[in-house]
DNA sequence: CATGAATGATACGGAGCCGAAACGGTTCCG
DNA sequence: CGGAACCGTTTCGGCTCCGTATCATTCATG
């Protein structure tokens, strides 16, 4: 059987994991990072910045500004594809498993916590 | 019962809505303005821009800046208080109401769509 | 080889958000 | 009254992100 939510709940478990989020000074991410990075996390590899542009529906320069971005962080890392040189493989990082599973822990606490 | 979710689960479906909201050319809002958003939706009125500060955790300006952005998409409206003519009210607006109702739909939607 | 296609990165100008501080209007209270 | 406290807004400089266009490198093809 699927996960039943009605959209009050949903509504309500969206707000209460966002105002964590904006209350906790984690490092935060626009939405669009926080689409690249669960993709990346959730998503068979490989990952590539086409690859990535195409899911999310926006250009490439996104990708590679989010990429530097989430990688100065350390949630991401890049490396050559030595098969074919001009692909860039997308891989994750212990911080940024780490980062992820953290906030998968936070959605499930406040989910937890919704009326019924 | 509560809402029984599994992390990846939870994961998932963050990443689905944020995926769909990403790809949709819908206004898109920054975290902090789809907390504020739907704290007015859902949180028992009256709303100021003192108490949403609070809410959130951060600083009057961000409040006074976000109803800026999401009054002129007319997500939101203000007035101000004749009782105490400092304070300022905010209200929902039909367009808000409708945005909030159609993203929680987004969410039951992805949520329903989640493997077990 | 030479040429065209494909990949990811970069340059540029513009727009939005940020935090800190200062400001004008309103109310409270001695 | 008159000053202090409170409220929301504005200003300022700085940073990040955006989309478009262009670039260098690498590969595929004839």
């Amino acid at each position: 059987m699927a996960i039943q939510l009605r959209p009050s709940q949903a509504l309500r478990l969206w707000q209460q994991t966002s105002l964590a989020e904006v209350r906790g000074q984690r490092p935060d991410l626009t939405e669009r990072q926080m689409a690249i990075l669960l993709t990346i996390y959730l998503d068979p590899p490989p990952h590539t910045v086409r690859g990535l542009a195409d899911r999310l529906g926006v250009t490439k320069p996104v990708i590679t500004r989010a990429l530097d971005t989430m990688g100065a962080m350390k949630l991401v890392s890049r490396h050559r594809d030595e098969r074919d040189r001009r692909n860039v493989l997308i891989k994750r990082t212990v911080e940024g498993a780490l980062f992820v599973e953290r906030f998968g822990d936070v959605v499930v606490a406040k989910a937890q916590e919704l009326p019924l």
